[in-house]
DNA sequence: AAAGATTGATATCTCAATCTTT
DNA sequence: AAAGATTGAGATATCAATCTTT
């Protein structure tokens, strides 16, 4: 290794390490609570999120990949893949013959709907229970602080920002 | 969603969805500077990480899949890729013919020796430049109190602790 | 039979084209 | 040409067998 890189302090490298592996540790307790739940991985779960935060139900695939942070063309993949499973739906738009809209089911509706209070037990137990409300303040200005500093600095294209269809 | 369950705060709300994006964002910086810098992903270098930290550069399958919080199918199958690119090699072991080393090259020593730099400013850039020590030391000390109290509560599989062959 | 590890089939993710509409 | 979205090929992940040694 170089020898002229500022190195981690014992304690940032401590720090460093243990947000992995809380990382891995949260998502693999989650992953198997919405799939014995409900059958849903984790994206299914996020995807149906959004398009339940909507109001009708619906959003352009390019701001719900913008809301998941991921490409275009998983986005697309993974909802061929959810389509199939009858969760989703692609639906036309009528202002724009080049976009497309997806939209949860009642089956998707259904399926989050049983996934969520499970889900949020387990976020509760894992993440926010027995922490003070000193530490969950402290916790959280610290990451809003660290994401704020990185808001236009990463993430795969910061695209439009058409929120409607047009 | 099932009315009796309790949801979260907005607050909490807030600190959940921001925990999510940072890890996205951070994970997506450290993705495109590992890439770039030495032709590694980030799995790659987290293998790399764990063999390079053994003085004899070789750990055992079992106990290297369990550092990594990885099934040992996973680490069998990429293990398998890295070994195809001349990273690490699978060396036999004489005290159980059962069991498997896998261990670092040359190759990959160098690899790993030139991707460290730049993912450490990674790091330091992405996660504690302009964190205060108070604010260091509140993260994570949070941090360490939520892995703490998961330790055996996920994870795949908490297997034996042979640190050499036997 | 249990432990250590690998394999194969399938699902998912990534990247570079591709296609259509503007 | 640029924007919106999809497709196909290759890489990686997951899950349930499988194989060998203890």
């Amino acid at each position: 290794m170089a020898s002229d890189t500022p190195w981690l302090t014992a304690h940032e490298e401590h720090v460093w390490r243990a947000w992995l592996t809380l990382n891995a540790r949260v998502n693999a307790a989650l992953h198997r609570e919405l799939q014995d739940d409900a059958d849903l991985s984790m994206p299914d779960f996020e995807v149906l999120v959004h398009l339940t935060d909507d109001p009708d139900g619906r959003v352009r695939v390019t701001d719900l990949a913008r809301l998941l942070l991921w490409e275009r063309s998983r986005l697309s993949h993974h909802v061929t893949r959810m389509e199939r499973r009858g969760l989703v739906e692609r639906v036309e738009c009528p202002e724009d013959a080049r976009g497309a809209f997806v939209a949860v089911t009642p089956a998707g509706r259904s399926a989050i709907g049983h996934a969520a209070p499970g889900h949020v037990r387990a976020v509760r137990r894992l993440v926010f229970d027995g922490l003070t409300g000193e530490e969950v303040d402290g916790f959280g200005s610290t990451v809003d602080k660290l994401l704020a500093r990185m808001t236009d600095t990463a993430g795969p294209a910061g695209a439009s920002d058409a929120g409607t269809c047009a």
